[in-house]
DNA sequence: AATCCCATTTCATAATATGCAATCTGCTAT
DNA sequence: ATAGCAGATTGCATATTATGAAATGGGATT
């Protein structure tokens, strides 16, 4: 095809990384950008989202939806479909620490009131993979599940950065470059490795407005039978609501999950040699 | 590329539909052949399960892992990924019925100590979309989350059926053939209309061991506030367990349910005109 | 240390997905 | 009712893209 009529512009959301096959760009951009809709959309809508040509846009949808990643709505719309849910549910069903957390997580949630996310570790981010929180009610922290956020500006974050060594923490300085979300960010390496050497001593962490001004986090380890820190227990709350006593609350809910997933109290220190996912 | 060569079996699974771009389909059959793996798997596997060349499947796999579509476990082998929690949780999300239904769902479940399903038609299939379930005790029917089945071998399947006319009615059994899975299946046009005309009369369906063997269902109504069939509710039990009072019960969730969903009851009938995804 | 097996990368090639343009479909306005 | 329109869909020639074969690299196991 003739590079010389118009160019098309690149339309990358960064939501997807860079491949090989073209095909399987275009399709995750059609995805997120379904995925970014609160209802469903057109055609046409999807081809200039995605920056696609209308003709190919609808080849693809039309072929995800013959695999039921996207289905059609009133008036040959699309959404995304019911084999996602399928395939979510695989994922979650994976996760076993979910389950051991399940009905812990919601007698926090009960005695607190606020919102406690479980998370895990995933390259240099946190993801969060289940929660408990209120329908009802006024202000709530609310993360969505399989959302990302980076290590060092996370409560659960600095749990994992704090198991990791000096070097692995300088690497992923060096990686990341420590950029911040608000004027409370930790940006310094020397300041970070402080704030990681408090962790390790007292056994939690804690995130002081540094993600979202407002809300303050404390967070907890939960480490496997091999006293592997495999996820970390949060608690997201308002600054002004947020309480020191939840601290306490938080810690044994934490123990108490890790116990469920096999893990012995012994020393109450959290293992320092966990090698995280490359 | 020489087709004389060797002929490559087609290894369709059956699983995704017949798609006009070909890595769409080997992308799908690449995660069908991810979702049946209960443990991770290696690349040399997924190859062997999927009839691609390693070179391929090495090649969409790792572009998948770039949009998070697949992650890779320990020792280079590939899983689903996060993404498709994330995905599937919108889904979810947008399935405001199941919203409604959660909190009735378990209380029908803790009355009866059976599986309480919840599902919705998507052409001539039902979806499963959510459960109430115990994790402990004996003997369960569970049926995963996205999982399908068709119309008429199933309780919630006939409800849909039955809100269908007489013409759509015999296209469907045109088109699917009214295949059997057991000795109680029906499978005869006449056998289901008449079937049909009692689950319109008493507004409420079974599946006697039509689907199983061993395994019974009720099924009632959700309706939305414009009167039209949006959900089934059922009830699924090994047979000699199911206890004919609970049908009363059942009916009175799914009519609650259906409340939160702003159905006005003026009429105990629902509705027939309602168009089925085509 | 040597071998084996599998994952990964390279590269020429042919099959594949593409964009254009034409057709079709459903809806609005006259 | 009918014309007109906007968007969806399809056919087709073409260039681009994904492909498989083979070579390379990496990690275990003997």
């Amino acid at each position: 095809m003739s590079p010389s009529k118009t160019v098309k512009p690149p339309k990358n959301t960064g939501e997807v990384g860079k491949t090989a096959i073209q095909v399987v760009e275009r399709m995750m951009n059609l995805l997120d950008a379904l995925a970014e809709q609160e209802e469903s959309s057109s055609l046409k809508l999807m081809a200039e989202q995605t920056g696609l040509h209308p003709s190919t846009a609808h080849r693809i949808l039309n072929d995800m939806v013959a695999c039921r990643l996207v289905e059609r709505g009133d008036g040959g719309t699309y959404r995304l479909g019911l084999k996602l849910l399928e395939l979510g549910n695989l994922v979650k069903a994976r996760l076993s620490v979910r389950e051991a957390a399940q009905v812990p997580m919601r007698t926090l949630h009960k005695l607190t009131g606020e919102t406690v996310n479980l998370s895990v570790r995933q390259g240099d981010e946190i993801v969060y993979i289940d929660r408990a929180y209120s329908e009802r009610s006024g202000m709530q922290v609310v993360r969505a599940i399989g959302g990302r956020a980076p290590l060092h500006l996370t409560s659960v974050g600095k749990l994992f950065l704090a198991s990791d060594d000096t070097n692995q923490v300088r690497a992923y300085v060096t990686r990341t470059g420590l950029s911040g979300h608000t004027k409370n960010s930790i940006t310094d390496l020397h300041k970070l490795e402080a704030e990681l050497n408090q962790v390790r001593k007292v056994g939690n962490s804690r995130d002081d407005e540094e993600l979202e001004l407002g809300v303050s986090c404390f967070a907890a380890a939960i480490l496997d039978d091999s006293g592997k820190l495999v996820a970390g227990l949060s608690l997201s709350s308002p600054t002004d609501r947020m309480q020191a006593d939840w601290l306490k609350a938080l810690q044994e809910t934490a123990l108490q999950i890790s116990k469920g997933m096999g893990y012995k109290l012994k020393t109450n220190e959290f293992n320092t040699s966990s090698q995280a996912g490359k």
